[in-house]
DNA sequence: TAAAATATTTAGATTTACCTAAATTTTATT
DNA sequence: AATAAAATTTAGGTAAATCTAAATATTTTA
């Protein structure tokens, strides 16, 4: 089966919000590829064709078996580059997820394999999340808790769900990276916002928004 | 600048076969592409319109400075992956060539150069070319001698200079490969073909066509 | 140098992946 | 349940990069 780029883009942007869904709505699919309703229709209609998705009108969208594969072998290319990117080349969280959003549609398994081994077939990326092994074998995303969400008060960054540079900037130079342990001072309800304070730095506080996608465990 | 993975390849083509000659002509530059003239004369027009060639209706094509800039880079970025495949993910030299087309368009100039650090900022890539710094200089292509030219009958391997996988893949299963140090043991006037040999390996022959491909240089 | 051969361009289509505007269906609300 | 609101699809178009067939230039050759 030979994807174009747009329709591998299709395909993990299912992958993404089919997580824990029913279905994938077009509204919802279009917003997430930055495009129009109308497109994703067309888009659907012939991803159906390929039978990488099931879809009737107006019931939304899933992907089928085969559809699911091809998802994991992207997803898979893509967290491999985002390793490499940071461990052999040093770039920062942040900077990597765009350049892996062109790297991984090099589609060659061979490459693929290689780069794994190459980084020692790793089994989680920069961001915490689980990489897919050559056969589509993924750790379960480890049940994450939101720093939002968490009760404790000694907590330690395990991954960050939203991967926009800017977020991913801002959590960098407030010293918040993978494996990061923090200490929660204050939460205020009226706002939602917590106040935490990494060793040896003062105190700040984060928006709601920025707790819900700070992913920690408990130390 | 922004360009198209298409008119990357277009230019890059352009680079390659304007070297020696006055102009590029349509034709030429469609059969390198494998593509027909007349998409050629399209995109001709694209690639005037953005500066990137001179081009008059039936005179040719010739790249602008603006364009060997943009060229130079490509390359860059093309034969650095290359150093890659074959240095850090043990590729052979006949497979590169086609997973560098692709990888060669991730246009990220932080990308380029931490890769090439990464490398060693190697100056010349695994087939003997060698590689353009971030500025665009690159080493002038070493006077290379082809088999077929040279009068010695000593010689070691430089370059290949067609990438064809299937004639690497000949030139492998033999031993050639560069640095190879090899005698020419008879030159077969009727058909300019040539027998070779390699240290410790049975001789064998090769067509004036491979000869005319094989760079050289006598030791 | 005129005809033939070759090279190049133009004209008009096609495919992919989009778009807008209008029509339709589903869902929510009174 | 009828209507309003929201979601989705259809219809018709656009831009990029191709193509084929026909027209036009240029080059070669007899």
């Amino acid at each position: 089966m030979n994807l174009t780029i747009a329709e591998e883009n299709y395909i993990k942007s299912i992958y993404k919000l089919e997580e824990g869904q029913e279905a994938v709505s077009t509204n919802a699919l279009a917003y997430e590829l930055d495009t129009k309703p109308a497109s994703v229709t067309d888009m659907a209609k012939k991803l159906k064709e390929k039978k990488l998705i099931a879809y009737e009108k107006y019931q939304g969208i899933n992907l089928t078996s085969e559809g699911k594969k091809a998802a994991l072998q992207i997803i898979r290319r893509h967290r491999l580059w985002e390793c490499f990117l940071v461990e052999k080349l040093s770039f920062s969280w942040e900077e990597v997820h765009e350049l892996a959003e062109e790297l991984e549609h090099v589609r060659s398994e061979k490459l693929t394999n290689r780069l794994s081994e190459f980084l020692g077939n790793p089994q989680i990326d920069p961001h915490g999340d689980p990489i897919p092994d050559a056969q589509g074998k993924m750790g379960k995303p480890r049940v994450q808790t939101s720093l939002h969400k968490s009760k404790a008060n000694r907590l330690e960054v395990m991954a960050v769900s939203d991967k926009s540079a800017a977020l991913l900037e801002f959590l960098n130079t407030k010293g918040v990276r993978l494996g990061t342990q923090l200490d929660v001072i204050e939460r205020y309800e009226f706002d939602n916002s917590i106040e935490i304070k990494i060793k040896n730095q003062p105190a700040f506080t984060i928006s709601e928004q920025v707790a819900k996608s700070i992913m920690v465990k408990p130390i």
